[in-house]
DNA sequence: CTTGACGTTTACGTAAACGTCAACTATGTC
DNA sequence: GACATAGTTGACGTTTACGTAAACGTCAAG
C-alpha cells in the first residue's frame, strides 16, 4: 500500500458541494458495478447530468444512490424504492397533494415499524441463542472465545 | 360450509401441540400459495411428514414456516434463511460446534444490528417528512386528516 | 501511434422465487 | 358410477435484478 495518493485521495475537499462523481468512482465506493448503476438509471431511479455520453453525478446523486441502496438492503424492490423517491419529489404546493403526502408517508412509516418489530424479535431470538450457548460453554469452563 | 366437520376440523383443539395442518390451511393462515410451500420443501426449508403423498404439517412445521416468512421480510434470501434454521439444529455437543455457533450467531446479530440502524435512520426520515407536511398543513390552517 | 483505462450502447444470459398449467390420484358425496 | 374437492408431481413461464460479452468512442501516457 505504498501508493503515492491516486486521485481519489488526493482530494482534499475544495469546495465539498461542487464535487462531481464518475460512474467508477461511485462503484467502487459503494461496491456495486457500474452496471448496476446504470441499471438503476435505466429503471428511472437515477439521472445523472451528462457530459455527450458520459454520466456525471453530482453530489445529490450519489446521496440518492446512497438511499437507493440502503432501501434494498431493507429488502424493498427497486420499484418500490423508486415510489418512496418520487414521494420526496412530490409536488409540495398543492393541499391534495400534501394530504397525499402525508398519508403515504405515515403508511410507508406504519410498515417500516412492522418491520423493526420482526427484526427485533429476530435478534432476540438469537442473542438468545448467543447467552444460551456462552452460558453452557462457561458452565463446562471453557473459554467460549477460545482459538483452539 | 354445511359440511359434517372433516377429519382435521374435527379436533376442538384438545391438545394443540398435536395439531396437523393441510398445506392448504397453512397457505391461507399466512396468505402464500400452496406452490410456495412446496417450493419451499424442494429447497430443503421445511420437512413435513408424509401420509403416502400427502403431506401433514405439525406446529413445529408451521412454526418453522412463520419464521422463514419473517425472515423474507427482512430481505433475507432463501438461501441466507435456510442457513440460519440449520445454525438452530446443529450439534450442540461438541466444543468446536459450539464455538462455531456462537461465533456465526453473534456475527448474525451484528449484521441485524446493522440492518436496525438502516432501519431506524429510514424510519426517522420518513417521519421528518411527515411531520413537516402535518406542520406546514397546520400553518396554513388546513386539517392535515380532512376528508375532503 | 499504439496501448490502456475508462466510458458508452445493445443484447442476450442467468439465478432466485415463485406462478401457472396439465395430468394424475385419493377420498368422500350425491 | 359420476362428480366435486383437495392433494400430488412435473414442466414450462415470468419477473426482478442484475452479469457478461461484443463492439465501439475518447483521451492521456509512453
Amino acid at each position: 500500500m505504498s501508493n503515492a495518493a491516486p486521485a481519489a485521495a488526493a482530494q482534499p475537499a475544495p469546495r465539498d458541494s461542487q464535487r462531481i462523481y464518475s460512474i467508477a468512482e461511485l462503484a467502487r465506493e459503494f461496491a456495486i458495478t457500474a452496471r448496476t448503476i446504470r441499471f438503476y438509471e435505466d429503471e428511472g431511479l437515477i439521472k445523472p447530468r451528462r457530459q455527450g455520453l458520459t454520466r456525471l453525478y453530482s453530489v445529490g446523486d450519489r446521496v440518492r444512490l446512497g438511499w437507493i441502496l440502503r432501501g434494498k438492503r431493507l429488502g424493498f424492490s427497486l420499484a418500490e424504492i423508486k415510489q418512496l423517491l418520487d414521494l420526496y419529489q412530490v409536488d409540495r404546493t398543492g393541499i391534495q397533494q400534501m394530504r397525499e403526502l402525508l398519508r403515504r408517508s405515515r403508511a410507508h412509516v406504519a410498515e417500516l415499524e412492522k418491520k423493526r418489530r420482526d427484526l427485533d424479535a429476530h435478534i432476540d431470538e438469537f442473542k438468545l441463542v448467543e447467552s444460551t450457548v456462552a452460558a453452557e460453554l462457561k458452565q463446562r469452563g471453557i473459554d467460549p472465545d477460545g482459538e483452539d
